[in-house]
RNA sequence: CGGGGUGUAGCGUAGCCCGGUAUCGCGCCUGCUUUGGGAGCAGGAGGUCGUAGGUUCGAAUCCUGCCACCCCGACCA
């Protein structure tokens, strides 16, 4: 294995591929198209749970449990989602195996089909509308407001590591309302409650926006998303939030009585994301030597790197650190002090750097001797060699500084990535030279938008919600336009 | 499903054209010396060469079938 990971300017895909494999985040499986996730990318993952969960329950939600198949009926009862679905499904159509005849391992029972097909749920809309069905009656049960914690399986031709895999895990909110307004404010309310992580925990900047009918959810009246930038120029929508208006309630029959005595459906909302989210932490922020990882979400916020011959030195270091271990746990700060001898220091500043870790202390005699130790910022690669007094405290702040240093790297990277254009030329032009978001105007209709992606392999991310009105002419067709979209390449 | 490629130790590979019993690096094990940016030396273990068949005195190497994976497209709410 050659020791340092290959570098992003020369092949981003390469370098991104390898860093997740050598970060001990995740590798693929021999399963087609699925991957395993390590522990240490588990980690993350359940370290972004942990937040989100939270922020879920603040914002009056239950979690719960559906099931993994869905009869195949029920995904075409409702008609744009099963057409959205249908080519990327997992069909269950036997349930036992037998010895094959020839004595070679096993063959499906022919004799086994089931009566009915059973979908692996791409998505547990159709599922949970159907339950929903049973729980609602009154505006007293309304609103219903569910989230799960589940995986779900999409057959897609091409797969890579968390962006795009066979099988992934995510979280899927669904909600019920009585009122339009209501469920448009929830739908809103959880697409702030994304950009919210992302930028605060992910350290990630985030374009809020309403997705094209083209690009909307299927079976959806409105799809709202936040859309990150990555570092090679390519957008990623890192979140979704969907008003299904009555559509579900229709096609599942899910009706209250309202306080008039009216029998109504309810509208609904469903929002989402997956271990997608770890895939933007990747590419938002980490460099040739490996993961950058805001420290809110880094499993291991700090490293102590002992630096000694023989169990005497060890011991008289441990003395010294141990306590400023606990000081720092007291904090709520997660440490880990390496002392595992089957290292030298070099590999473990090394690997350390590659995974992650946003702040490393290293101690050794000299250190001993002055009452210092050395910091090593991961996010900046800076080292400085301070004083072990009020050192807690002084490494407190100092996380704190690297998160928002990150959010803001990040942040003067999408605003020096954006760009307006005003002619087709200079869009294609500035989609090959330099990449990133492109804001320009379109004529609002489905027929451009279909025209651009074709030509140039770019689609509209979102009409930003902070869309500002503004006359100009469709880049494409010259006809009116109200003003900018959001358009780049993406992954 | 089209077009291209690959399959050799845990990982990455050489050998294949031109047939003669498998090379190197990383990792692993043992020992000694090391430790402030991926330690050094010595010794050692580890292989149905994807699979089934064919040609041959002899196949990793040539031929045929099959399987798997990768890359480029098509697909991706």
């Amino acid at each position: 294995m050659s020791k340092s990971l290959p570098k992003r300017s020369d092949n981003y895909s390469e370098w991104y591929n390898e860093l997740v494999k050598r970060a001990d985040l995740a590798e693929n499986s021999d399963v087609r198209g699925c991957m395993v996730i390590k522990p240490y990318g588990y980690a993350i993952w359940e370290k972004m749970q942990a937040v989100l969960d939270k922020k879920f329950k603040e914002t009056g939600h239950s979690n719960a449990y559906f099931p993994l198949f869905i009869p195949k009926s029920y995904l075409s009862k409702e008609a744009s989602h099963v057409e959205g679905f249908a080519k990327e499904c997992a069909v269950v159509t036997h349930y036992r195996l037998k010895a094959s005849p020839d004595g070679k391992g096993v063959i499906v029972d022919p004799d086994a089909k089931l009566e009915e097909e059973l979908i692996v749920r791409p998505t547990s809309e159709t599922v949970i509308w159907s339950t929903f069905k049973n729980w609602v009656q009154s505006h007293r049960d309304l609103p219903l407001l569910i989230n799960q914690w589940a995986n779900v399986v999409r057959w897609e031709m091409r797969t890579r590591l968390f962006l795009r895999t066979t099988e992934f895990l995510w979280q899927e909110g669904h909600t019920a309302h009585a009122t339009m307004e209501e469920a448009i404010t929830e739908t809103e309310t959880m697409l702030d409650v994304y950009a919210d992580f992302a930028e605060k925990f992910m350290a990630i900047p985030v374009v809020k926006g309403i997705k094209t009918p083209n690009e909307r959810f299927a079976g959806a009246v409105e799809t709202y998303c936040i859309e990150a930038l990555m570092q090679d120029g390519k957008a990623l929508q890192a979140g979704t939030s969907h008003f299904l208006g009555q559509n579900f309630a229709k096609a599942f029959d899910v009706k209250f009585t309202d306080k008039a005595n009216k029998l109504e459906h309810v509208w609904g909302t469903s929002w989402g994301v997956s271990t997608r989210l770890m895939g933007a932490l990747i590419m938002a922020h980490s460099d040739d030597e490996g993961l950058v990882l805001p420290p809110m979400l880094a499993p291991i916020q700090v490293v102590i790197v002992p630096i000694y011959k023989g169990e005497e030195q060890l011991a008289a270091i441990e003395e010294k650190i141990l306590p400023l271990k606990k000081q720092l746990e007291a904090r709520g700060i997660s440490v880990k002090f390496d002392h595992n001898d089957k290292y030298s220091p070099g590999f473990k500043f090394a690997e350390y750097e590659l995974k992650g870790v946003p702040l490393r202390i290293a101690i050794g005699q000299r250190d001993l001797g002055n009452g210092t130790v050395e910091l090593a910022r991961r996010d900046t690669k800076t080292k400085e060699t301070v004083s072990t007094e009020n050192l807690a405290e002084k490494i407190e702040l100092l996380l704190k500084e690297i998160q928002d240093s990150i959010y803001k790297k990040a942040l003067d990277f999408r605003t020096q990535s954006t760009t307006k254009v005003n002619s087709y030329e200079e869009f294609k032009k500035v989609l090959d030279e330099k990449a990133g978001f492109v804001l320009a105007h379109w004529d609002g209709t489905s027929e451009t938008e279909e025209k651009i992606k074709e030509e140039t392999k770019a689609t509209i991310r979102c009409v930003p919600l902070d869309f500002v009105e503004e006359a100009g002419k469709c880049i494409y067709s010259g006809n009116p336009s109200k003003g900018r979209v959001l358009f780049a390449r993406a992954y």
